[in-house]
DNA sequence: CGCCCTTTACTTGTATGGAAGTATGGTATA
DNA sequence: TATACCATACTTCCATACAAGTAAAGGGCG
């Protein structure tokens, strides 16, 4: 989230709520199924309802939150199909972004940077540092290609996948993580298109294997 | 919009107003930078502000409309850049979609239904219908592919497309697109995958063209 | 003991008043 | 005439009170 807005805009009360409970959400720090109640966040940050209100709204918005109205107000559980329909997004979408920065010349210098930051994180044994590596990895990907509007477009799908992310990322071994990104960008620099999309669908396929196991574990947090 | 909820669950009234502003801005109702004020819709629904505060808030999680903190709220312009985010997005999902659907058998009979409801409201001059057919063509072809919650993702990114086709259509002739829709489902029903990913792609960048041409014409209606 | 109804304590939804900030037009001044 | 200042009329934002609906606990009754 570069949010370069160069006019200094005012910054809202309810705005800095969202932001807030967004970022504990997908971290992990509100687990799914949670309930959130208006006065109680009022009153925990000395506040009125109403901008809790109106950032449950945007939260609701995000599919991060469920607003059951004069019942209560739930921290959404994960949906599968969600995670499933997102995975199957970034991957079309990647492939084909992979393929167009393959048929030219471009910068890579930012992907390859992230793979030392994630190999740091990963040996540190650092699971917020090395998502928001992974994150970035992508990101440099679509803007070497130009496409930095389809890289914001797609954070939004990637709100759900990421709460799954921060789980799995404490029971899985990254390093296989890191090798698939070496591949990706091995095939970019080779310039070979056919290659790169077949490693950027091979990456993105692993979370194939990883949901259901993740979604045994916690079957709790998970619906459908 | 399905909305198939089997749960009937109660629908406020904020919600009523966003969903009926949210259908008057994709129309094209409501121009791109209009002025809203909480206070004008209050009164001519009659209801109070709070409500109508909470539609506009939705709407511009949208990306539908901009709150300027103690400015006003606007319809937004439609952004060039989302549009074409949109559209690539959409070009990558339903051109593995479609190699998906071509890789086995599948009902394409929804598909073939909507080709007649275009005919007809092609020959009648029926913006509206020709639109929401179009719509359910594509539809159709994500429900073939047991892919329902992929289209329910794209629709979210497809808003800012939508009210550039109410433009266009007006200017356009039907026709051709008719045609191209024609060419995907040919080429779904003889299960000739590489023939059917170069039609969505064909037809989806359709769009690459008319974007500049709509854009010339109603220049104070976009942004980038 | 089990079932049903009522009470009660909660939840979010809506209405309204005032606070804070912005834009605009007029006015005094150089 | 041009410019700086200021009053005023907006806008959205936040706080508060009340309304409407839900859920669960408790008491009465069969």
């Amino acid at each position: 989230m570069t949010d370069a807005t160069l006019i200094a805009r005012p910054v809202t009360t309810a705005q800095q709520v969202h932001d807030w409970l967004h970022q504990r959400i997908l971290r992990g720090d509100l687990p799914p199924g949670a309930r959130l109640s208006e006065t109680d966040i009022a009153e925990q940050i000395g506040l009125s309802r109403q901008p809790v209100r109106e950032a449950f709204i945007r939260l609701a918005s995000d599919g991060l939150a469920e607003v059951r109205p004069q019942r209560g107000t739930y921290i959404g559980k994960i949906s599968a199909r969600a995670v499933l329909s997102a995975r199957l997004i970034r991957e079309a979408v990647e492939s084909d972004l992979a393929r167009m920065l393959a048929d030219r010349s471009a910068d890579l210098s930012a992907m390859e940077a992230e793979l030392s930051v994630q190999d740091r994180a990963n040996a540190q044994g650092d699971v917020a540092a090395f998502i928001a590596s992974d994150d970035r990895f992508h990101q440099a990907m679509a803007l070497a290609a130009g496409q930095a509007a389809v890289w914001h477009d797609l954070e939004r799908l990637k709100s759900q996948m990421n709460r799954l992310r921060h789980m799995s990322m404490r029971v899985f071994d990254r390093s296989e993580t890191i090798g698939q990104h070496r591949a990706i960008l091995t095939a970019l620099q080779a310039r070979d298109a056919d290659a790169a999309e077949a490693a950027v669908r091979a990456h993105l396929q692993q979370m194939l294997t990883e949901l259901p196991q993740i979604a045994a574990a916690h079957p709790d947090y998970f619906t459908d």
